[in-house]
DNA sequence: CCTTAGAATCTTTTT
DNA sequence: GATTCTAAGG
């Protein structure tokens, strides 16, 4: 009896294959991951293969770690030598060490989505483009699929010959990259294009690689873009021990750059590869591996593949659509918590899936009235908030002055009477005698022109100067500590003493003992290395499958997880697939790209699938009327529970909202504004009687408890004012504000 | 130099 | 609706 004899034939095929190219195509719950961890254990245990040899590459951190942890669980000793980790996080270690052969320092920097801006709006400024003409968020995105398509500057100017606009985005291009050089930093794209080109420079170094990874295996490789590709080539080009591992069904991330040709090309480009199907499902029941199929049967050009299972046919799949996405966050919450108090299944197995992340909202309010333990995924990233990006500024700093943004980003936080006027003149004086801004900084009292500020100036470079002077003695939290300490920062927020500063102080708590973590897990612990770690998480990363919560997130969130209960939220035409894809000037691909986006979503079901959608939904401040999504059509009807009519909620009771619907039936939210319907949709007939006056108190969701001052009707609804103890007054209407009387 | 109120823009998805 | 940007007043 070995480890092997539970796999089936095709799995055991993927794991013994290991010389030579290898394309696993693998379906949604096929057992991927057992594949790849088989794999490694078998070139270690049986084939002797030095884990030292051995290079694993997934999309995310966390994919990472359980698949090392899966991996030491089986191997009994040597495991850790085994690299383990996502194409950023290689790329910045081998880059660490040899990106000097190409002109960086090893100690560069990694700026963020926000970094990024910040240096494009300057850019703009300074090459006098109007803004209004070209957005620096799509400056941006030009450049980001040119380096996923490894396109250089120059290349890019090439070939925008005769194109306005693209000579104009060249320009920008090439700007971009100038600042970063000086900078000593680089982008996530960055990150991979400047690994391809070391190793396309430097053949010592490539060799050095090739030779240490023997053996190499690619997660999720229908999400590579080319860039990655050509890493990928790069790497495994002597020994060609290549397996990798995908599901173009599953391909979701083309606005990245990734490059479905990767996978559909695989053979052509390693022509003697042996190509392995995995096509039995583990995960889910027939019933709802059947809806996928169904589904994604509607796309054209995709690789032949039917997912079947053993598993038993299972519950249909729920459907519901209800009046206002309220009413759909209410539902999900009632039926989580009946689910739950049957004991039918914990908090922790279901999910709540959904296209933005805009939708969270609506959940999160329902969770919390309901005490619901939920967790959301995504949105703004824990290190992209201000006081931690501040805090995590002054480490920047301290560890490596050469990173400009972050000096000019805490010069003035907190304030220290340091203005626009001052940090301009500094910058010139640093322009003309080439040095960095905090070196400029240091020289204060040299430059005429700033007269008295150099007296603001000076604290703040001794405050630098010292904390690096104790650099050596202490860890990267009591820096921490410290930083806190000097700068005032938390004495600050206690001072603001609102909610808002108290969320602030815990989230610094919370980057303390990250700090803290990271020193107890390193050996080696530097602030470099907490910097580096720091900028390349995910949300995902930090979801903890033994806490017992509901975790909420977009699809693409999802993928490569699975939940025994799954809500498809918001499956509506506009919203999923949404107006991009739908009004896109190559529709087709476009909603191929979000029925695979569905597919993933569905396949993410174990046991139980729900589906809802809501006729009347707020987006952006505007309420939109959407249809039934156009997936939910495709799954064959026989699978579906409840049908595709209106539903009313049975507990709830709703004035009749849409009376006389006329209108629901077309699709409303394709235009915008000054739509007459929309403008008259509820009359009178849609007001629902207050159980409150003037005077009551009421409480409300978000602003806590409140005296009702003022009640106007205004036609369609009534427009409620309310006082509200340490908030203010506010104004609303009351069908919207769900004010319940105390 | 800093604060504030109103305008503008945004949303598809993320390492 | 929410965040971010801009212009004017303090």
């Amino acid at each position: 009896m070995s480890i092997y004899d539970s796999l089936n034939e095709e799995q055991k095929k993927g794991v013994f294959t290991t010389e030579g190219p290898v394309l696993l195509l693998a379906g949604a719950g096929s057992g991927k991951t057992r594949v790849l961890t088989h794999r490694a254990v078998y070139l270690i245990e049986e084939l002797g293969v030095n884990p030292y040899h051995i290079l694993a590459i997934t999309f995310t951190n966390k994919a990472a770690g359980e698949m090392r942890e899966r991996i030491d669980d089986m191997v009994g000793y040597g495991s850790e030598n085994i690299w383990v980790s996502t194409f950023h996080s290689t790329c910045v270690r081998i880059l660490r060490r040899f990106i000097d052969h190409i002109g960086f320092g090893t100690n560069f920097t990694i700026y963020d989505t926000e970094d990024q801006k910040t240096i494009m709006k300057d850019i703009c400024k300074r090459l006098e483009i109007d803004t209004k003409m070209y957005k620096e968020k799509s400056l941006l995105a030009a450049i980001s699929s040119a380096k996923d398509e490894l396109i250089s500057p120059e290349a890019y100017a090439l070939r925008a010959q005769g194109d306005f606009r693209k000579m104009k985005e060249a320009a920008v291009y090439r700007e971009y990259q100038q600042v970063l050089r000086k900078n000593n930093a680089l982008d996530f794209d960055d990150l991979i294009v400047k690994t391809v080109e070391l190793f396309q420079s430097d053949m010592e170094v490539l060799d050095y690689y090739q030779e240490r990874f023997r053996y190499i295996m690619v997660d999720e490789y229908q999400d590579t873009n080319t860039a990655q590709f050509q890493l990928i080539k790069l790497l495994a080009g002597k020994y060609k021990n290549l397996c990798v591992v995908g599901d173009d069904d599953q391909s979701i991330y083309k606005f990245r750059g990734a490059n479905i040709y990767n996978i559909l090309n695989f053979e052509k480009e390693f022509p003697n590869a042996v190509t392995i199907k995995l096509e039995q499902n583990y995960r889910s029941t027939q019933n709802i591996l059947n809806a996928a199929n169904g589904v994604i049967a509607n796309n054209v050009g995709r690789k032949a593949k039917r997912l079947w299972t053993e598993n038993e046919e299972g519950e249909k799949i729920a459907f519901h659509q209800f009046e206002t996405g309220f009413d759909e966050a209410d539902y999900v919450a009632k039926d989580i918590r009946s689910k739950v108090r049957e004991g039918m299944y914990h908090y922790g197995d279901c999910a709540v899936l959904y296209r933005t992340n805009a939708q969270s909202r609506l959940f999160e309010e329902r969770f919390i009235t309901a005490s619901i333990p939920y967790k959301i995924v995504g949105g703004v990233n824990f290190y992209s908030r201000r006081e931690i990006k501040d805090l995590l500024a002054y480490l920047k700093t301290i560890d490596n002055a050469m990173d400009d943004l972050a000096v000019r980003r805490i010069i003035n936080v907190p304030k220290r009477g340091i203005g626009a006027t001052t940090l301009s003149r500094v910058q010139d004086y640093a322009d003309e005698n080439g040095l960095t801004f905090y070196n400029a900084l240091k020289m204060a009292e040299e430059i005429g022109t700033i007269g008295r500020a150099s007296a603001k100036i000076r604290p703040f470079v001794m405050l630098i100067q010292s904390m690096r002077s104790k650099l050596p003695y202490i860890s990267v939290s009591e820096l921490l500590q410290e930083i806190i300490e000097e700068t005032g920062y938390v004495r600050e927020l206690e001072a603001e003493n609102t909610e808002e500063a108290q969320q602030r102080m815990e989230n610094i708590d919370e980057l303390i003992s990250k700090a803290v973590t990271y020193e107890e897990s390193e050996e080696e612990p530097t602030l470099s290395g907490f910097l580096e770690e720091v900028a390349l998480v995910a949300d995902i990363d930090s979801v903890d499958e033994t806490q017992d919560y509901v975790v909420l997130m977009t699809l693409h969130s999802a993928k490569g997880l699975e939940f025994p209960q799954v809500y498809l939220a918001g499956m509506e035409d506009g919203l999923f697939p949404g107006f991009g894809a739908i009004c896109a000037e190559n529709p087709t691909a476009e909603i191929e790209e979000e029925r695979r986006l569905a597919y993933v979503g569905i396949t993410r079901a174990k046991e139980r699938l729900s589906i809802s959608c809501a006729r009347m939904r707020m987006i952006r401040g505007e309420t939109q009327y959407n249809k039934v999504s156009r997936f939910v059509k495709e799954i064959p009807r026989e699978l579906l529970a409840g049908t595709i009519q209106k539903e009313k909620m049975p507990d709830i009771p709703k004035p009749s909202m849409m009376a006389k619907n006329a209108f629901s039936a077309k699709p409303m939210a394709l235009r915008r504004t000054g739509v007459p319907e929309a403008r008259n949709f509820g009359n009178s007939a849609m007001k629902k009687p207050l159980d409150y006056a003037v005077g009551d108190t009421v409480s409300h969701l978000k602003f806590g408890t409140g005296v009702v001052k003022q009640i106007i009707d205004g036609g369609r609804d009534y427009e409620v004012t309310v006082d509200f103890s340490g908030v203010g007054v506010k104004k609303m209407f009351a069908s919207f504000a769900k004010l319940k009387k105390l």
